[in-house]
DNA sequence: GTTATATTCAACCTTCCGGTTGACGATTGC
DNA sequence: GCAATCGTCAACCGGAAGGTTGAATATAAC
């Protein structure tokens, strides 16, 4: 699991993840229903749901032959926290804000690095 | 202009991206300038500021030769508030957030669509 | 043990993405 | 007018993304 700001944005840049996201908001469910409504192969979704799981977004367990996918939208804080220190919206934690751009220029986008 | 989640989201996935938005944080910005603290070349940073000009989430105005981006912040209100619907955050504005599912699943992600 | 179900793997294809370089159009300044 | 600056365009490249199909792996059921 690479839960980034890279891993999450990218994921949820698909509309075929979100919606498998606002899906899971019901309930917990086995890749082959969530697979059930859309109009691909069962291979696809199943990528889909590794590169939600390898975001954090969601989280599998296997219980026999199924796989239970379960939201995880404590994998959207960070993203989140990003976000509002764009200053457009109230409750904003300024300090958690910080600590995010610190920790994300030295991890992956340092301009010259 | 396309603002959609799949623009603002997947705009947001790119590192360097966000680099320039936290940039523009401070200032507005001339093309050249956005381009120097960044090891690759200008044509390379002139794609991503029309990336994110398309998103919506800059703005660029042409002033003589040069051309200045500025942050448009409210781009990011329509991701926010699909991201705070998935119940992490505490003041969530549910209708808001079920608007835009609908419109969302009416536009670029219906199921089977 | 054989058959059916659930999911992933592997190989492949096509399109998009992020980068390069070089030429070009527009603007400024001497 | 001529040269320099600002930014984009066009063509190209390598690799990743999103999809397909068919085989493979577990597990379950009879």
């Amino acid at each position: 699991m690479r839960q980034t700001l890279d891993t999450v944005f990218s994921a949820l840049g698909d509309p075929t993840r979100r919606a498998i996201l606002t899906m899971l908001l019901e309930d917990d469910m086995a890749v082959t229903d969530v697979a059930q409504p859309f109009a691909m192969s069962l291979a696809a979704i199943s990528k889909h749901l590794i590169i939600l799981a390898d975001a954090g977004l969601i989280s599998q367990e296997r219980r026999g032959r199924v796989k239970w996918c379960k939201l995880e939208p404590d994998a959207l804080r960070a993203a989140s926290v990003w976000m509002q220190g764009f200053g457009q919206f109230e409750a904003v934690d300024l300090d958690a804000f910080e600590r995010f751009l610190s920790a994300e220029f030295a991890e992956d986008s340092a301009p010259d690095g």
